[in-house]
DNA sequence: GTGAAAGCGCTAACAC
DNA sequence: GTGTTAGCGCTTTCAC
């Protein structure tokens, strides 16, 4: 096994030049003469040299290493947004380094500690809340943090999320415009903020249209719960004749009860309307109206700020809120001469 | 924006201690005396001071860095095993830094280069061929790899898989043994090992139960492809009665366009199997009879395989073929008194 | 434009 | 057991 490792001291000999001008040659803004950088050129190509970038980061301080926190990956979003994000990271020559936030509570802050030993130049959390006394770590140390699919009140902390809010409004306004009486809900997990933002616009959506919820319950944007959460809204007399699901993954395993278990019929006998549109929602199977969260846009969004934040250390946090679609299919109806 | 960078040396000089003794509190190996830990210990609260793992991987050469190399996230096989693959590796003292190969060719080389630049301890490739040259390129520098869920030839590689020739054969086994006799295949990516295993192993079961292939396409492990691959396969007459698709992404397209564009019952009219067993081949609308390749053994025996060769540099490459068993759901008109 | 020299924050001999 | 010393591979003044 021959570990051959070359520096640019090796680099260095072999092209008859100092060992920095070697790294000027690597240091995109340096000044180095056409000649010598065509020698050193040479030579590091001849060894095979490559830069080593964590001794570069020691003397920079810089990684251009982004820490990712994520909760699960079996909501279907958040793959979608990770080989997004990390695609838009590499294009600005930087890399992602992955840490699961598993279930357990305390967790996140353990987790930190890790993502902070190295070094990196800044961190997405993705659908994970954040304590403030986190936050103030993070600032501390001067990393930039962004929230990606979860807003908070910190004053510290930038977040990105589709506008929740008008996301839960559009679909009230969809499900009461089809002449639905007895609309429900699925919430997700109560301590997020997508939750009670979507929840809150869907009230007031209902409102609006002097409408009440006619029920509601949680499913915690969990598989398993979501199926529960249905038998149960379903299960009593006078059930609903419209639910809005908090998000597709838990709407997929709703349509499901409701149709193999239920022998409910989507549309005809019960409106579903999810909230994500991640890809299972456009299968003809599902076939779901649903309330598109961007990924893109959300991504973009993330990667700007953070890299600002990166490159300026003064600048403020920022918080996004995503204009966010509703994507009409045919998993509940459709109102007459709906158009918006 | 108070950027305080707490280094061994703030923490000596509160505790009164050298720097080295510092070091040593933190290194899990070395002799420091109960006091002088206890002493330390509590400066470095104190200071919130964290060892930079930078610098330490500078001198000790181990980053505890594993690149992870993913073409794409939409077959949901992968955030499984990326989930999986990170918790495993994170148990273990080690990060996942992610590099997305997109879709274009020579890619994967200029990829390798940014992977060895962070001075990763192993690389895992997942569903990605590895030129022999990159190969010799890792083995120079002294760097592990493993391929997962892709396997190759070549000597210097460790490849982790299904048994993909048993598990096409198994799938060929069993619809012949429901009475099928005009069975089809759906392929993958033919550059791919799995595609060719698992085609190989699907033609041999036809042939020892004295069938042959009644139609084949190519659907390149392509959502649209898949589609299209499957309206080919059922638009002619003597269209088949079963089909095998190289992996449960392509085979909910084909059961889509099956059931909601051809109008076809599954599986009274065609009996379909996939290949994963991802979450949603479990999903009721699918409820698909499909093979099973089991992320947790795959992942395990992954990680297994690159601290082995991690630790000891020596360690020969080893290839694994993971068994794997046919899942029986609703897809398939099961034979009668199948038990295996 | 280029080399010499001084570290970045840490670990690992090496003496004591 | 503990401090001193010498780097890991690189960037960055600083003279020239």
């Amino acid at each position: 096994m021959v570990k051959e490792k070359i520096t640019s001291q090796d680099v260095a000999r072999l092209a008859g030049v100092s060992q920095s001008a070697v790294s000027r040659v690597f240091t995109p803004g340096a000044s180095v003469s056409k000649e010598t950088k065509e020698k050193v050129r040479r030579a590091a190509n001849a060894l095979g040299y490559r830069p080593n970038v964590l001794a570069r980061s020691l003397i920079t301080g810089r990684s251009r290493i982004i820490g990712l926190v994520v909760a699960y990956l079996d909501n279907y979003f958040y793959p979608e947004a990770l080989e997004k994000l990390s695609n838009a990271l590499q294009a600005k020559g930087y890399h992602v380094l992955v840490f699961m936030a598993s279930q357990k509570a305390g967790n996140i802050d353990g987790v930190l500690d890790e993502i902070l030993d190295y070094q990196v130049d800044g961190i997405v959390m993705a659908s994970v809340a954040m304590s403030s006394d986190l936050a103030a770590r993070c600032q501390a140390v001067g990393v930039p943090v962004v929230l990606f699919n979860r807003s908070q009140d910190d004053e510290r902390l930038s977040a990105v999320t589709s506008n929740n809010i008008a996301g839960g409004r559009l679909v009230a306004q969809f499900l009461a415009a089809a002449g639905h009486r007895r609309i429900a809900h699925i919430a997700g997990w109560e301590g997020a903020s997508t939750t009670r933002d979507r929840e809150r616009g869907f009230q007031e959506g209902l409102t609006a249209a002097g409408l009440a919820l006619h029920a509601r319950e949680v499913g915690n944007y969990d598989f398993e719960e979501a199926r529960k959460a249905t038998r149960r809204l379903f299960g009593r007399s006078d059930s609903p004749d419209a639910v809005f699901v908090a998000n597709d993954h838990m709407c997929f395993a709703a349509m499901d009860v409701l149709r193999y278990e239920l022998g409910l019929r989507v549309p005809e006998d019960v409106s579903v309307v999810g909230y994500d549109d991640v890809p299972p929602a456009a299968w003809p199977a599902y076939d779901l109206t649903t309330v598109r969260q961007r990924a893109n846009l959300m991504v973009s969004e993330t990667v700007k700020i953070l890299l600002e934040n990166i490159e300026n250390p003064d600048a403020p946090p920022r918080r996004i809120a995503i204009e966010a679609p509703l994507v009409v299919r045919g998993s509940a109806r459709i109102p007459q001469g709906w158009t918006l």
